[in-house]
RNA sequence: GCCCCCGUCGUCUAGCGGCCGAGGACGCCGCCCUCUCACGGCGGUAACGUGGGUUCAAAUCCCAUCGGGGGUACCA
């Protein structure tokens, strides 16, 4: 920790969160929205919390729950408070402040809103959605140009219509009145001061007709409750910040929240714990064409990328990158020294694009540092039809074939970007028989003295001492013999024995392949030559 | 329409009034290495949106303008 205050201004470690609506699938966004609150809490000896936005139960599958935290876990953002695998498999939870689900909390929510209610910050709603866009609709087109905003003053019934509505029985929302006039600042860490004017903003909808909380309210009373004391979220959230430094005024006002608390049998808050006073909103995450990253932009998910064969260590540095430089420039980081010089205040304004051939170059310098027995392990679930379709490995893999891929990783390591390659170079040392590749042999057995390098090749190997040197010099000296250039006999020979104009060197892949397999793979290739070059010629 | 945010190479960024004829990284282009492809090494390409101020001096401060984005939901 270099100038870190660990403590906030109350004395109380700082506590963060990261709350994702669990739709199965993390974005890139929202992932580095987690990073950095992860780094931040780190940074300063705080906590992180880990809370799962379900109000809407209907999409929060048990499902889509696992696949959060798979991926949460995975990505290697590791939670001090929040849900939790167990080890039998079902979904628990760590932590003092929990549930850490909100469908599990709709008791508190519905518990404050009545306390609200009592107090007069709020006012019923009949409108349906219809009239509801219909006002919009008139105010946005309207003779008197105002724009569309929910005012107790033009929005609250009257007792009359309040009376008829009852004996109707017509539902209603419940909103909670805003300032008509006046302004609020809000401090943000990576925006400086933001001055909001209460008249521009609309009395928000806090439950729902069908009594459940919408997110201003869940979101406010949690961050409240759980002792929040900054947060750090993406951009699309920074205009709806007014309105919840106004709830989490009124939660704490009278002991609201704290009474709430108890009435439901939910864990008190430290007594410590004040509102959330600091914000940053991190800028957009975008494509390369600067609209709003989505699929059309590829991948976006955190599981697909690493289907792909992206390193979480990559993943992280990448993203932390986003938006965020340490001073000395440096950007091949570890998670320490990330940790160590992170500060969300020199965290940029502007939106970042999101660039795959940067986070692909970072992938290919991250796996050339790894251990090449960890690579290996690393590899299997790429051939073993686990992420890819084909496999090529047996499920589990035998020795044998672990033991050829043990001996191919130093062959390839430096020439991959992303584990999922490791399936075009593997085919040739994992199976019997080799596909010649079209386009190879087009290129390559057309040219002169291609099959007589292969055939030559197949005599050579056949005595020759099986070592890598020794292959060198038996090949070598074929290209004397034939009076030929080196890199006329050897791509042929390449061609024959892997299939392909590209591969890894050639003398180690013989002889990592055994003098059988090269010499009934020359055997098999040397016909195929001789024809190619005589329909060439 | 209204509210809010943003604006340095194609991209991520450094820069916080003179050290900037703007630095690094990815990409791209050359060259070297070389059995292919890579790795590695070396070199190069390329940016302060525009217009006004303030100042001896502006990428850095102020204003305007243009451009981009987010919000404007009984989604989060």
């Amino acid at each position: 920790m270099t100038d870190a205050a660990p403590l906030t201004l109350n004395g109380t470690p700082t506590r963060v969160r990261f709350c994702p609506a669990p739709s199965g699938w993390l974005h890139v966004g929202s992932v580095r929205a987690a990073l950095y609150n992860w780094l931040h809490a780190r940074h300063h000896a705080g906590t992180f919390v880990f809370r799962i936005e379900d109000t809407d139960a209907s999409r929060a599958t048990e499902e889509s729950m696992r696949s959060m935290l798979d991926a949460m876990l995975w990505i290697g953002l590791d939670w001090d408070e929040g849900p939790q695998l167990e080890v039998d498999g079902t979904i628990g939870a760590r932590g003092d402040y929990g549930p850490y689900r909100q469908s599990e909390r709709s008791e508190l929510y519905t518990a404050v809103a009545r306390r609200l209610e009592a107090a007069g910050h709020t006012y019923r709603d009949h409108r349906t959605a219809e009239e509801l866009e219909a006002w919009r609709e008139q105010q946005r087109a309207g003779g008197d140009g105002g724009p569309p905003v929910v005012k107790a003053a033009n929005f609250e019934h009257t007792d009359d219509e309040l009376a008829r509505f009852a004996t109707e029985d017509r539902p209603a929302s419940l909103r909670l009145r805003t300032p008509a006039s006046g302004a609020t600042v809000v401090t943000d860490l990576v925006r400086g001061e933001i001055r909001f004017d209460w008249a521009s903003i609309s009395d928000p909808v806090i439950e729902r007709s069908n009594g459940t909380a919408t997110y201003p309210l869940a979101n406010s009373i949690d961050d409240v409750a759980q002792g929040i004391d900054l947060i750090c979220r993406g951009e699309d959230l920074l205009s709806v910040t007014p309105r919840q430094v106004l709830i989490h005024e009124l939660l704490l006002a009278d002991g609201l929240l704290d009474e709430a608390l108890a009435e439901v049998g939910l864990p008190p808050r430290d007594p410590a714990w004040g509102a959330p006073r600091r914000f940053a909103h991190l800028p957009m995450v975008v494509g390369m064409d600067r609209k709003k990253l989505s699929k059309r932009h590829g991948s976006v998910s955190i599981q697909e990328f690493r289907r792909q064969g992206f390193l979480p260590a990559t993943l992280r540095n990448y993203l932390a990158l986003l938006g965020w430089a340490p001073n000395d420039g440096r950007e091949r980081l570890t998670d320490a020294e990330m940790i160590e010089s992170f500060e969300l205040d020199s965290v940029g304004r502007s939106a970042a694009a999101f660039d795959v051939d940067k986070l692909t170059a970072f992938n290919g310098e991250r796996i050339r540092d790894l251990d090449p027995d960890d690579l290996t392990d690393k590899l299997v679930p790429f051939l073993d039809g686990t992420y890819g379709d084909e496999a090529l490995l047996d499920d589990p893999a035998t020795p044998q074939q672990l033991a050829m891929l043990r001996g191919l990783v130093p062959l390839i390591q430096e020439r991959m970007q992303r584990l999922d390659e490791v399936v075009n170079y593997a085919g040739a040392f994992l199976r019997d028989h080799v596909e010649l590749d079209p386009a190879s042999v087009a290129k390559v057995f057309t040219k002169a003295g291609s099959y007589e390098s292969i055939e030559a090749a197949q005599a050579a190997l056949a005595e020759a001492e099986w070592t890598v040197d020794a292959i060198e010099a038996a090949l070598r000296a074929l290209s004397e013999e034939l009076g030929i250039g080196f890199g006329k006999v050897a791509q042929p020979i390449r061609v024959a024995v892997t299939g392909s104009s590209v591969s890894p060197p050639l003398f180690e892949s013989i002889e990592l392949m055994g003098r059988e397999l090269t010499i009934s793979r020359l055997a098999a290739a040397a016909p195929v030559a001789r024809e190619a070059r005589a329909e060439a010629l």
